[in-house]
DNA sequence: GGTCAGAATGTTAGCGTTAACGTCGACCGT
DNA sequence: ACGGTCGACGTTAACGCTAACATTCTGACC
C-alpha cells in the first residue's frame, strides 16, 4: 500500500534508484543524463504519478512562471477571444496566466497592479487599453516586460505593442463605401479615451481625405447600442441626411440600423451602414451587418510572443496584423 | 541605499527589532503580537515595502491558494460576466483564479484536468458544462471540491451545484406568452448535451402542460444565430404555423426573427418571438427581443461561497437563482 | 595498466515562509 | 517571597525544489 501523501522528488529518486538531484536533472535538462537512467527515473515518475510541485519550483528559480493579463470589464467580445488565445499560447510555453478586469467598479488598475506585482508575475499584457490604462501601463514597464495590445501610444512608449491595424480596417470600410458611390459617410465613434476607437477615426477621417472630399464632424460615441441608437436618432432630424453611417463598432451599427428604421428609412437603400468586430450575430441583424472582422486570435499569440521575448532579452517593438472586410448586405448591391 | 532586492521577512525583521516569526505573526494571526510591536513591524512593512512571497507561503502551507475555473470556449457573453463575478469574489478572499476553455481545439477536459492539477488548484468551478464535461467533473469531486454551475445533473453528483433555475426562467417566458393569448408556442432548443438547454425544454413544457396544451415536437437548435435561421426557415415551410417562438438563447431569437422576416410575416403581429439571455444588443433587435435575464454576476458570487465552504468542510449542496423576464416588443402587446 | 579528461551522479546549501516548540518575563495566589 | 500560569516573543526545523560544487565513474590514450 502506498502512502496517501503526493509523492515528492525524493519518493521518485528512491523508487528509482537515484539521487532526488538527478530526477530534478531528468526534468530540467535530460541530456545531462544517460539514457539508461533517465529512462528508469520516468518510469518512476509515472509509477508513482509524481507531478513536479510549482511552488516549490518557483521559490528555488525566483521565476513565478505566471502573465499577468489585464482586460476591459465592459467589452466581452473582443477581449474573450483574445483572452483565450493568450491563455492557450502562454499554456503552451508553461506558463499560467491570471486575467484580472479593470477599469470596472470592482477594482482600479492600481489594485489591479497591487494584486500581480503580490503574484509576481514575470510580465504582464494589457489588452485593448484606455488612456488611463495606458497610463499605468507606462508606470509599469519600467520594471516589468509589458505588451499593450493597441496602437497609437505616442512616441516614447517604453512597453510592447501588438496591435491590430485599425486605421487600415477603417480605411478598408470606408473605402468600401467610397466604391459604393457613397459620398456622404459620418462615423459615430467609440469612446474617445479609446486608443481602437482613435485609430479607427483616423482611418476614416484618411479614406474620405484621399478621395478628395470633406471630412464631417465625428459622432461622438462609446460601444454600446443604446448609444447608437441615441446618436443616429439625432442625426435623423438633420435637413440633409449622410448616405452611409460607419460605426466604430457593431453595436453601435445594430442602434443606429434601429433608429433609421424608425425614421422610415430603408438599409441599405436609404442609408448603407458598416460596422466594426463582426460579432456573434451581425450576420443576422436586419438586415446582415457589413462589418469588419478583427484577427483576435492572432493578436492573442503575437502578444504572448513578444511577451516570452521581452522577459528574456527586451528593446520594445511593434507588430501590426490586418483586420477584414466582411460584406454584407447592410452596406449595398453592388454598385452599377 | 537600500538593497535592489525586493526585502525578504527577515529584512522587515531586523529593520523592526524582532524576529522574522513575529512578523510572519503580524500577517497572520495579528492578535498574539502586542499592539505595539505590531505597529512597529507594519511600519517597517510599509517602509520596505515588503511583500510576502506567495510561492514561500505556498511551499510551507501546502495550500496553493489557487481555484481553478473551466469554462465552455464557444460561449462567450453569459460565461464572461460569470467569470468575471468569480474572479472578483475569490480574490476578495485572497484566492486567485486560473481559467481555462475547454471543448474547444485548444485543450481536451483531461488535459484541462491535468493543467489544474499541476498548479495544485485547491477546488474547481465548472461554469456551464455539457454532460461531458460533467462527467469529466465528476471524476474529479473524488478528490477535490467542485461547484458546477448547471443544475440537473442527476443524483449522487458528488459535486456542489450553483445554479439559475432555467426551468422557472423557461417557464417565466411560456407563460408570458400564454398570458397574451398564444396557444401555440414552439421552443428552439440549445444543443442536446446541454444542462442549460435542457432545463429551458422542460421549463417550457411543464408550462405548457399546466395550461393544458399539448406540447409540440422541440425544435432542435443550437446556439448560434445560423442555427436559428436555419431551423426558423424549415418552420416558416409548414402548413400551419405557430403564433409564438420561444428560443433558447437570443441569438436563436435572432436568427429565428430574421426568417420570420424574410418570409413576409411580421414580429410579433403574426409571430411573437421570445429569447434567453438578453445579451448586449437584444434590447435593439429588429424588434427589440423579450428575453429572461440571468443573475451571471451572482452566480459567480454563489459559485465561490460554495466552492470556499466546501475547501473547508463539504458536504454537497445546490443553491439555485432565479432569472427574470424582460419585456420588449418581439412579444407583442398587453393583450386586450 | 595508470593517468586524465569529461561525463554522470551525489552532496550540501539555500530559496522565504510557516509550524512546532522553547524561553523569558510579568503577574497571580498563598 | 515562591511556584505556577499565561502572554509575548525567539529558535529551529521543515516544506520541495534547484544551484553550485564535490565526487565517482567511464573510457581513451600512451
Amino acid at each position: 500500500m502506498s502512502s496517501d501523501k503526493a509523492p515528492v522528488m525524493s519518493d521518485v529518486a528512491a523508487r528509482a534508484g537515484v539521487s532526488h538531484q538527478t530526477v530534478s536533472r531528468v526534468l530540467n535538462s535530460p541530456d545531462l543524463v544517460r539514457p539508461a537512467t533517465r529512462a528508469r527515473v520516468l518510469r518512476a515518475i509515472e509509477e508513482l504519478g509524481y507531478r513536479p510541485n510549482l511552488s516549490a519550483r518557483a521559490l528555488a528559480t525566483k521565476r513565478s512562471r505566471l502573465i499577468g493579463v489585464v482586460y476591459p470589464s465592459g467589452l466581452l467580445f473582443g477581449p474573450s477571444h483574445t483572452t483565450m488565445a493568450i491563455q492557450d499560447a502562454a499554456r503552451a510555453a508553461g506558463y499560467t496566466t491570471v486575467s484580472a478586469s479593470t477599469e470596472g467598479a470592482t477594482a482600479s488598475p492600481h489594485d489591479t497592479l497591487e494584486f500581480f506585482l503580490d503574484l509576481a508575475v514575470e510580465g504582464i499584457v494589457i489588452v485593448a487599453p484606455t488612456t488611463e490604462t495606458a497610463q499605468a501601463a507606462r508606470r509599469l514597464a519600467g520594471s516589468l516586460p509589458v505588451v499593450i495590445i493597441a496602437a497609437g501610444l505616442g512616441a516614447g512608449t517604453p512597453a510592447h505593442v501588438v496591435a491590430v491595424d485599425h486605421q487600415l480596417g477603417a480605411r478598408l470600410a470606408t473605402e468600401h463605401l467610397l466604391a459604393r458611390g457613397h459620398r456622404d459617410i459620418v462615423h459615430i465613434a467609440g469612446p474617445e479615451n479609446w486608443f481602437d476607437a482613435r485609430a479607427r477615426i483616423a482611418g476614416w477621417r484618411a479614406a474620405l481625405t484621399d478621395a478628395g472630399l470633406p471630412v464631417p464632424d465625428v459622432l461622438p460615441g462609446g460601444w454600446d447600442a443604446r448609444t447608437g441608437y441615441a446618436v443616429t436618432r439625432e442625426l435623423v432630424r438633420r435637413p440633409s441626411l449622410p448616405t452611409a453611417v460607419f460605426a466604430a463598432n457593431d453595436l453601435l451599427a445594430l442602434g443606429a440600423m434601429r433608429a433609421l428604421h424608425e425614421a422610415g428609412l430603408r438599409i441599405p437603400e436609404d442609408v448603407a451602414v458598416v460596422g466594426y468586430d463582426d460579432v456573434p450575430g451581425s450576420d443576422h441583424y436586419h438586415p446582415p451587418l457589413t462589418t469588419v472582422r478583427q484577427p483576435f486570435a492572432e493578436v492573442g499569440h503575437q502578444a504572448i510572443e513578444v511577451l516570452l521575448a521581452a522577459i528574456r532579452w527586451s528593446e520594445p517593438g511593434e507588430v501590426l496584423s490586418r483586420p477584414q472586410l466582411v460584406v454584407r448586405r447592410s452596406s449595398g448591391p453592388q454598385p452599377g
